[in-house]
DNA sequence: CCTCTATGTAAAGTATATATGACATTTTAT
DNA sequence: ATAAAATGTCATATATACTTTACATAGAGG
């Protein structure tokens, strides 16, 4: 499960996989990797990424899948 | 950092621990660290454990209005 | 060409999420 | 009061997130 809604939001900003990193407190591999898919990062570090990018959990993590219509 | 929305969400939904750690794939045990916030999920956890309550990550994972501590 | 920046990737090591099994305590119901 | 269910917690073990270091490639600009 590639992440594309993170690259695209880190693109947005104008943002490198290494400034991101800084941001968020980890390496450069660790962003590379979540945003190949490659790994399950933790939620303290999505919550960290989030803050990064201006954003919340659901617009860059969640995905909508064909699972809610209700309420 | 206690997660009460979590806990709130399962209470409101009529489950116990056991039930959901069922629905969400994972011992008993993680559910009951996780709501005692003694660690720190994985995002495909997160997730399993939002489809097993209906919800969405920003409803029980999100916090918006304090800042805690990174890393 | 050469250099710098951005990204991909891989090996080895560390930290920690999660499992398993067990026992204790609290809660709920009989 | 007793039993059963729900939860807390501990100790040990395994899987994997994440780091560190390093090398490789591609693109932009000098």
């Amino acid at each position: 499960m590639k992440n594309t809604k993170m690259k695209a939001q880190r693109k947005k900003q104008h943002l490198s996989q290494t400034e991101l990193a800084q941001k968020a407190n980890v390496t450069r591999q660790t962003i590379g990797l979540i945003e190949a898919g490659e790994f399950n990062p933790s939620l303290k570090l999505c919550i960290a990424i989030c803050h990064a990018l201006n954003v919340t959990l659901d617009e860059i993590f969640w995905e909508d899948q064909d699972h809610e219509l209700e309420n």
